[in-house]
RNA sequence: GGGGCGGUAGCUCAAUUGGUUAGAGUACCGGACUGUCGAUCCGGUGGUUGCGGGUUCGAGUCCCGUCCGCCUCGCCA
């Protein structure tokens, strides 16, 4: 085989006259014949014209140059000069071509299913997935492919310089089925007995400071078993690290140290000090715990001012709960966003659409009031309101073209509903910029002081919101370990040590401070329902280890593949794995899950309970 | 588990209210062509309309079921 001495984007004007050799792929094929053939020849690095001249070679080479198609693999040998019919200035090797002396074709190419064209219209992404190795051959995936590299390079060589061991953790890990559904892997040695994939290495990481590791790092996949979305997989890699001997201030500086290098490094921007936020005021003003700051559309609590009004489903859905505390969940609230503008651009069409948008997360419905050039109130529940106008309009500062958006009901009904909703109405009204990579803000957000506990709406059982390993805020610690496990208002109050770092919306990373105190771990588990017995059967080995000196430490675990999709623009998950999986799991290219032989299931001990659908 | 959208030539799409032999571009094959660069021109092959039932004189089109893909609610400590 003629052995390549340059890649296909690496020769220029300078190279004229040099003898080499290229090997690639065949991107375009321009024939004249038998006379003169054109190639474009690609790898990863990029094009290069390929000439084929019929007064200098053989008939035969001429032959099989001339039946050259699209992904046939050649190498060819040649004489680099400068192109006598016009550059291509569209290339960057676009002044100079290869005079071909020798070809060899190293495989000829079946009709391949679809061609790797950015140019073209891409074909369905069930057949993208069936050939994957045809789609990642086009320069947008490769370029993809290479942001990820870097980006794992520059995450290394950052906490590297921070003093960060990269320590690898199991794949085949213990079973501890609380958060989310786990992928089990049985065993053959012990009869019975399974492995889990590890959703995170959290314990393994906390663990890793309990033996004196200070510092740790690991770029880790993590599995969840759980459906996917358009930006979640059940295979997912993480940014997963730990640090010992921390408060939480540490970490975060640490992180914006992080993000600052990354977004320095991939998109050459140097982004602004990180803001922070509670989670109650995240919640109050965005009613999401991520919120998306690039625009306004906050959402106001007119509670008070609604009592007073003549809408009667107001009032209803302030009578629910209304013996809770502030911010219970289950307690009535009335909320409204001011859309500015809106009055024109959101159509009776749409605005019915939001009613059933907000239905979909389970509140009643939507109220809307449009505001007229005299400042009065048009539209829907308008007359029942009319005695609080006023009110309403100094509260939420309205003026003549608004738009009003209420929903009244529980709390946490009515605060998801506006969130979902207010993120809708400003990819309605056109308020949400262009992805960042395109010169929109990039909105950095720490969000903090998470509660530690809330109800699970089925059982109705405390559950972290975090996870069981989140220590209390410094300040809570005393007040928690002190509570009854009975003092339901107490709990709901404590706040955690935990952070989220939110990107225009986007939750991107999680972390907090873990508890390192053995008798504050036990109370978490007690909290959460687990016995003592059930506690030491599952976690006795992390209360051991916090028992044989434990130093306070604290992380954080980034999604890789969401760092990843901002810098290279894609809101598909898919785009940045290089061999994803379908919405059922599946992968299309190697049939992936597929059966398993009695002779493999007997071996691990294990029947299935499955049998074909009668056809 | 629920809701929505989609599946027609290798690929991207079209096909009127249910009505003639399901078309176009592209790819592929053959031919012409000595400076193209998304080459051009001429000709040709290519179809179980995802699959299975049903309604009808007649189904790509309507109905039922099913499979696959995507979006989404639930779920994702």
């Amino acid at each position: 085989m003629l052995v390549r001495t340059h890649t296909c984007g690496q020769l220029r004007e300078s190279d004229v006259g040099a003898t080499v050799r290229l090997n690639g792929w065949v991107n375009s094929y321009r024939g004249h014949g038998t006379g003169l053939v054109f190639i474009d020849l690609r790898d990863r690095y990029g094009l290069t014209q390929l000439v084929f001249d019929g007064e200098d070679l053989p008939g035969d080479v001429m032959e099989t140059a001339d039946h050259l198609r699209n992904e046939d693999v050649v190498a060819v040998e040649g004489t680099v000069r400068v192109r006598t019919g016009g550059e291509n200035p569209k290339l960057p090797t676009g002044k100079i071509e290869i005079e071909v002396s020798r070809l060899e074709v190293l495989n000829k190419t079946a009709n391949p299913p679809f061609l790797p064209d950015d140019l073209a219209k891409l074909p369905n992404e069930e057949l993208r997935l069936t050939h994957r190795y045809i789609d990642l051959r086009r320069p947008k995936m490769q370029k993809i492919m290479q942001a990820r590299h870097r980006l794992a390079k520059v995450t290394r060589d950052y906490f590297h310089e921070n003093g960060f061991l990269e320590v690898d953790t199991p794949i085949l890990y213990k079973s501890t089925p609380e958060g989310a559904r786990e992928f089990l892997v049985p065993s053959r040695n012990v009869p019975g007995g399974w492995y889990a994939l590890p959703q995170s290495p959290q314990l393994f990481k906390q663990i890793l400071m309990i033996a004196g590791c200070d510092r740790y790092i690991q770029l880790c996949r993590c599995f969840r078993d759980e459906d996917p979305r358009a930006d979640r997989q059940a295979e997912f890699t993480q940014v997963d690290l730990e640090m010992s001997f921390v408060r939480r201030e540490q970490v975060m500086e640490m992180m914006e140290g992080y993000i600052r290098r990354l977004w320095r490094e991939m998109a050459g921007i140097d982004i602004p000090a990180m803001s922070r936020m509670t989670y109650r005021d995240a919640m109050e003003r965005f009613g999401i715990d991520r919120p998306d700051t690039r625009y306004g559309l906050e959402i106001a609590d007119i509670s008070e001012i609604a009592s007073r009004s003549e809408v009667a489903f107001f009032k209803d859905a302030l009578a629910r709960g209304a013996e809770r505390p502030r911010f219970n969940s289950k307690r009535g609230v009335v909320k409204a966003i001011r859309v500015p503008g809106g009055a024109e651009k959101l159509t009776r069409k749409i605005t019915d659409g939001y009613n059933e948008f907000a239905r979909s997360f389970g509140a009643g419905g939507c109220a809307v009031v449009k505001v007229n050039a005299q400042g009065q109130f048009e539209t829907g529940v308008a007359k029942f309101l009319e005695g609080v106008r006023g009110d309403l309009t100094a509260a939420l500062g309205l003026t003549p073209g608004d738009t009003v958006l209420f929903v009244a009901d529980e709390y946490a009904v009515c605060t998801k509903a506006l969130g979902e909703l207010r993120q809708k109405v400003a990819r309605d009204m056109g308020v949400v910029p262009p992805p960042g990579a395109e010169g929109g803000p990039w909105n950095f957000l720490f969000v903090v002081d998470f509660p530690m506990f809330e109800r699970n709406k089925e059982t109705g059982r405390w559950v972290a919101m975090h996870h069981p390993f989140t220590a209390p805020r410094d300040d809570q610690a005393q007040t928690f370990v002190e509570a009854s496990v009975d003092d339901e208002v107490t709990i709901e109050s404590i706040v955690s040590a935990g952070y989220d770092i939110v990107l225009n919306g986007q939750e991107i990373a999680g972390g907090s401070i873990r508890i390192h105190d053995p008798k504050v771990q036990s109370k978490v588990f007690q909290l959460l329902g687990l016995t003592p017995q059930q506690a030491r059967e599952k976690f006795s080995f992390l209360l051991e280890a916090l028992s044989f000196g434990a130093p306070p430490h604290g992380g954080i675990a980034f999604g890789l593949d969401r760092l990843v999709m901002n810098f290279v623009g894609t809101d598909n998950i898919r785009d940045v794995i290089a061999f994803p999986k379908t919405q059922t799991g599946a992968d299309l290219m190697t049939r992936a899950p597929s059966a398993a032989t009695d002779e493999q299931l007997r071996e691990v001990h294990v029947r299935s309970t499955w049998t074909p659908p009668a056809t």
